[in-house]
DNA sequence: TATTGTTATACTCTATAACTATA
DNA sequence: TATAGTTATAGAGTATAACAATA
């Protein structure tokens, strides 16, 4: 067993340096976390959601969310209103300052991003997205063992 | 911007899934951190090192490595000894409990990679191996910016 | 009685830096 | 003065479960 061999460490290694290279940027410019991110990202890309919807489309879990949700929502970034239709559910939006933030942030993260793929041609990145989606099932499957 | 589509994303998703099927196997049967197990999984493959080293090799910085190592001292699974030659160096080595619980843990692990990568064929695998390499520089690349 | 979201709490992890001893 | 390792400490993140409001 060698630990530089080993993929999951291999892939935790990796993971964390991207993670830092992403968080240095929505961190520093706009102090936000990796969760508020992420609940941005997604409210810029599907619009109103609830909660609940939010928070499984970012892997946050709901506690975490909530509580994300409302450091946004402090500093106008999101709306959060009860559903009139039922009242136990919370209602989230992007508001402009919200919108305003992703349209400053997202050039530099997607420049990044770019930067990292270009270290592979296009049929590495596509046998790369498909690695990635059957890694995440059997990873998954070995999680409810 | 997709969040699912996005590779930092992806790569977070699936480095953290496949994190806990592997510490599910080394907490639940011998109560070990992430940090511990790392450590001694390299002293396994390198023998002994001195703190540093070992802190090095798996990424943990050298205070949790301390703190990981004394752990594994007081469970009889390392010891630490100063080093002669330069009475700054603590001298690290797996104890042969440490190396039971290793070969205890190494098929169940290795099974668990094995799996993961039954997912790919072989030029796929060899493919990905490149491109975990090439990601990882570009990414270290960007977090000096 | 079940569901959505919030609150509480304890625990772990992480980051920064100060400190000790050796060189 | 620099290095290896340890200690201290505060802050962030995580996990579990209890709770209130609503259905």
């Amino acid at each position: 067993m060698t630990l530089q061999q080993f993929l999951p460490y291999r892939l935790a290694v990796l993971a964390d340096a991207v993670s830092r290279a992403m968080a240095a940027v929505y961190q520093q410019r706009f102090d936000l976390t990796r969760d508020e991110w992420r609940l941005l990202a997604v409210l810029g890309d599907r619009g109103r959601l609830q909660a609940a919807e939010a928070a499984q489309a970012t892997t946050v879990d709901k506690m975490q969310a909530s509580r994300a949700l409302r450091r946004l929502q402090a500093r106008g970034l999101v709306s959060r209103q009860t559903d009139p239709d039922d009242r136990r559910h919370v209602i989230v939006q992007l508001l402009p300052a919200g919108r305003s933030v992703l349209q400053q942030l997202n050039p530099v993260i997607q420049a990044r991003e770019a930067y990292l793929l270009a270290a592979l041609s296009e049929p590495e990145r596509e046998l790369l997205d498909r690695a990635l989606d059957r890694l995440l099932q059997r990873a998954q499957e070995l999680q409810q063992l």
